[in-house]
DNA sequence: TTTCATAAAATGAACCCTCATTCATAATAA
DNA sequence: TTATTATGAATGAGGGTTCATTTTATGAAA
């Protein structure tokens, strides 16, 4: 039935979720893919036309699930700074518990692998932010500079934190108030 | 002679940077890799042990050159805000100058094809950053933070902005100006 | 409910290819 | 001549993909 169809091809992306960040792209075998979701590993052929279509199948499912991140990290109703630490918050503490998440794009956008075939696709995987910065210049809430230059003072910190947090240069459970790195953040881009 | 030898081990590593950093790790074949270089591949074994100390080696010394750099911009005749925009700007053109070298780094350390190996030999990248920074808490001038989450604030950015440079989201020769990110920067963490 | 014929899904051995590494041989230097 | 350095064909292991075969699901008929 429909439903099993679904799981199986699920399990696979999340199998491959787990040995990809463990052993890198080259690293892992459909075969090892297939063992550890409990599948054969002709299977994983009847959902994915290959290991690159695999590959990009999975980027687009994170891509979707970090879009949702912050889209609900924002509200209209707040006050922009309001809605600026909640983004920057929900985004933050979304890569700290899926590590692994966070693990594959780095590996993914960091890999001569693949890529051509999603940036055709079209949309950036942070294009949600891209519009909230934008409001926040239109609204004279932040300095009117480029928006990507804008995007890096915001984002490149989250995803420094969490590669440190990763390689146990700091613990982000303990060492650190987020609220005063936030309040930092918002120091370098608030008009 | 002593030179010659020193010749080929070295261009047997500058090969390995364009190869690699166009195809990744795994996708350079030692074959390729001896080809760029203009030599057997046999001889690739004569000067590395393997192919992972043929890309540790790499990796050391590209950690030398930003080390380098870093030392190399800092002055302790100047006055503290300065020799933050120094080495902020240094590294920063270091690497849009060697975007080779930006990729390598990117895919070194976001890979878990060796990494262990390198953290075992201690001494971080930029641990020359760590001291600077440290200094300036000490004097006063910057907040007092976890070191590792000023360093966050700081070198996030830097490598968010290279990295977008390269996927063509903002072209950073024309649309922005530099000085105006740093100082956004240096607002985050001035005390 | 049970049976059974057909379709759909799943399997994993086999294929062919690439790759890291080795080593007998050749070229070069001392 | 001897020692050093370089070569590249050969080796063996592993990987992506295919496909003949088996297993499972379906649903109409008994």
């Amino acid at each position: 039935m429909k439903q099993q169809i679904a799981d199986r091809r699920q399990s696979i992306l999340d199998s491959s979720l787990e040995i990809i960040t463990q052993y890198g792209f080259h690293g892992s075998s459909m075969k090892v893919i297939a063992d550890n979701a409990g599948v054969a590993s002709g299977t994983v052929y009847l959902y994915f036309k290959s290991k690159e279509e695999l590959i990009n199948e999975l980027f687009l499912e994170i891509r979707r699930k970090i879009n949702d991140v912050v889209q609900n990290a924002f509200d209209e109703e707040e006050e922009y700074k309001k809605n600026f630490a909640n983004v920057w918050h929900s985004l933050y503490d979304f890569y700290l518990n899926n590590l692994q998440v966070f693990r594959f794009i780095e590996q993914y956008s960091s890999s001569p692998f693949i890529v051509e075939a999603t940036k055709r696709k079209g949309e950036k995987i942070l294009a949600p932010i891209y519009e909230i910065l934008g409001m926040g210049i239109d609204k004279g809430y932040l300095k009117p500079m480029h928006l990507t230059a804008l995007l890096s003072l915001v984002y490149g910190p989250i995803v420094a934190l969490v590669r440190f947090h990763q390689t146990n240069e700091i613990n982000l459970n303990e060492d650190v108030i987020i609220e005063e790195i936030i309040e930092s953040c918002w120091l370098s881009v608030k008009k």
